[in-house]
DNA sequence: TTGCTTTAGTGTACTGATTACACTAACATT
DNA sequence: AATGTTAGTGTAATCAGTACACTAAAGCAA
């Protein structure tokens, strides 16, 4: 079966930049492709956009097929329409990015078009097929400048976390070390965690009080 | 002539927004269509994407084609792809916005695609074809944020400005009332805009000094 | 049981930025 | 010369952000 225009349109594919924190380290999900083009090169999860599908719900469908992540809160992050960006046809990607806490990336798991699926650290990536590389690099700097005027960062934690960990989350994206007292003070005022009055113990030293993002999944605006 | 695909593909377009400062109001930029859907409603300017044409580019053709007006700074705002946005068949509109200069927009004239281009004050449109309505909203709510952390203002001014035009321009997009004192000496430590040393005289009161900006079309971003 | 180690948790003084606020200057017109 | 209108200027008060150092709590070892 084919499908005929009367004028030659392009394909539109999603491509999806997932972030994680793991050892302190910012990461980033990558699959490993299965076909041509850039067969067994790394890339962003993604692909075409079904004829009635949203973009968002295709961009979930795919980092659901490739990687069996699900639930996850997507933001739009640029389109991408340069011709020649794929060798085959002329494709635009609408690029959409999240971030997902550690306690979830056990979940993951190749499928369907993916040969293999992989946490890379941001900071030392294969090589990657397409644009993939420019556009997580936009990811990444969307992603700093939202930590400064947003509560983006909370979708990083898990469901109970310390101060020390959001700390840490906060000094990984940021690349510098933070002023203790002053990180504590303003997320307090903030107020979008709660005290969930239980502690964590680690080894043997004091224990940290554990809390909670008051409104999980929802990014407010600071400021 | 017809284009033939294995897989469905949809349409992509590009949509315009284009905003210019008019009588201390904010106004639109519109074109009355002159083809189906939506015949003789106002809408966007914009167009289908060619096969081997940029995005930002396409936008920049239709704008030329539809208004006349050529050499604007276009910003990627958001890609609208909800199935149904356009009763022809699927289509995805990739839109941009800028701001224009209020010297310029003597310039404009309908042509090729459009029966008509006009200007229409931001809160009292006509109705708008497509969803174009919800990404007007979408623009003017960017502009408004971005006004707050970027130099983007000084894109609507002309080449020369006094200081009172310019705080009027940031009044009417936010809506309120400015100190002026406060004003004057927050947008002289932003060290953007340059004394041209000439002034204007405005009937019969004291003249006021005419500035210019010093990096036209360069937004920078500030604290 | 005491002391050691390590992480958790707290307050204050200083600095820079933002806000509120009212008068004088310059020009044209009468 | 007086009037009307817009242009242009400074300071004090408040708020936000930064720098900075000690005490608390737990497990473990002696």
């Amino acid at each position: 079966m084919t499908f005929q225009y009367e004028y030659p349109h392009p394909a539109v594919t999603t491509d999806i930049v997932i972030f994680t924190i793991h050892d302190e380290r910012l990461e980033l999900l990558l699959i490993k492709r299965k076909s041509e083009p850039f067969r067994d090169q790394w890339a962003l999860p993604g692909g075409f956009v079904e004829i009635n599908e949203d973009l968002e719900r295709c961009a979930l469908r795919e980092l659901a097929e490739e990687t069996g992540l699900t639930g996850i809160y997507l933001e739009q992050l640029y389109t991408f329409g340069e011709p020649g960006r794929d060798p085959r046809e002329r494709v635009i990607s609408v690029a959409y990015y999240a971030l997902v806490p550690p306690d979830r990336i056990g979940n993951i798991s190749a499928a369907s078009d993916a040969r293999e699926v992989g946490w890379f650290q941001l900071d030392s990536l294969p090589p990657l097929a397409f644009d993939h590389k420019q556009i997580v690099g936009m990811a990444h700097r969307r992603l700093s400048a939202k930590l400064n005027y947003s509560t983006i960062a909370l979708q990083f934690m898990p469901e109970k976390f310390t101060l020390g960990d959001l700390q840490k989350v906060y000094e990984c994206i940021l690349g510098e070390k933070l002023d203790k007292r002053n990180f504590r003070k303003r997320v307090m005022t903030l107020d979008c965690i709660k005290d969930t009055g239980e502690y964590r113990r680690n080894g043997s030293y004091r224990p940290a009080r554990l809390y909670a993002v008051k409104t999980p999944g929802h990014v407010e605006f600071v400021r």
